[in-house]
DNA sequence: ATTGACCTTAGAGTTGTCTCTAAGCTTATA
DNA sequence: TATAAGCTTAGAGACAACTCTAAGGTCAAT
């Protein structure tokens, strides 16, 4: 039986965090000490570490509660809820990159024909290029 | 001269959200009609459309701060000034671009190895590889 | 017995970017 | 003139995921 910071110690979290995730029912401390203290049992530490995993990966604390409360009754679940959790993570992710992907190619595209040096910025192409709508040589941004 | 929907009509933003980012010094009307109504002139109408392409490429709205007040004064402003903002956002991109390739490159894995069957998820193997701390195979997650 | 580290709770604050509400004034149209 | 649409303000609420505070109880060591 781990204490909560003992439990904060050994998977990598705060005590204050992990009482901010069992507030939100992701982690459990399935006993209290006489004086009120949450304990951890093996099987809270698994729970535990099977949501800093999920978390590691990137999963959200909500698709997370949905993930665990899978695992806790995996015979009433089907795999596939598991993996459109999964997929749908994903999407998010593909979704994410290409916008990043699109401001990283501006972004460049704005440092390549600036020399930002120290002279004034009077005629700076970058403040240029936002002053007439965007990037206009191979496309406009948005 | 715009009144306030006339301008988020033309920029393509709410009456409500041109306010907001008035109040945070981003977006101004130089003058009021006699009844209080805001009323934005042509440098208004450019200052408000910098904000917005410099908006749709992805700076923070700090970022926007800055740029325009380096844009209001130029010549007290050096070049590097704006390339600085620039370059610290493809930084900030670049990491989250970073990010986001390790959970695209795991949660692809995770999908590849499980079939998603309408089965009972008892041997998810989605689940497993949460429940044993992450991908074992070729190196682990974090 | 005292110190200091740890535990408890409810709840507020943070960050960034909006989004909306309430209560009231103005303007344009029918 | 009545009505609707649009404007004003201050301030609250939303979202995610923490992060911290206050005010106090507990425990181990000295």
């Amino acid at each position: 039986m781990l204490k909560t910071s003992e439990l904060a110690g050994r998977i990598g979290l705060s005590a204050h965090t992990i009482r901010f995730y069992e507030k939100h029912g992701l982690i459990e401390a399935s006993e209290r000490s006489e004086s009120g203290y949450r304990l951890y049992s093996a099987a809270d530490i698994n729970r535990a570490e099977f949501f800093k995993t999920a978390r590691n990966i990137g999963f959200s604390l909500e698709d997370i509660a949905q993930l665990l409360s899978i695992r806790l009754d995996r015979s009433s679940h089907s795999c596939q809820e598991v993996t459109d959790i999964t997929r749908n993570k994903l999407h998010e992710v593909n979704r994410k990159m290409a916008e990043l992907k699109a401001m990283q190619k501006v972004l460049s595209r704005l440092l390549d024909n600036c020399d930002g040096g120290l002279e004034n910025a009077t005629h700076c192409s970058i403040l240029e290029v936002l002053d007439n709508g965007g990037l206009a040589t191979t496309g406009r941004v948005n």
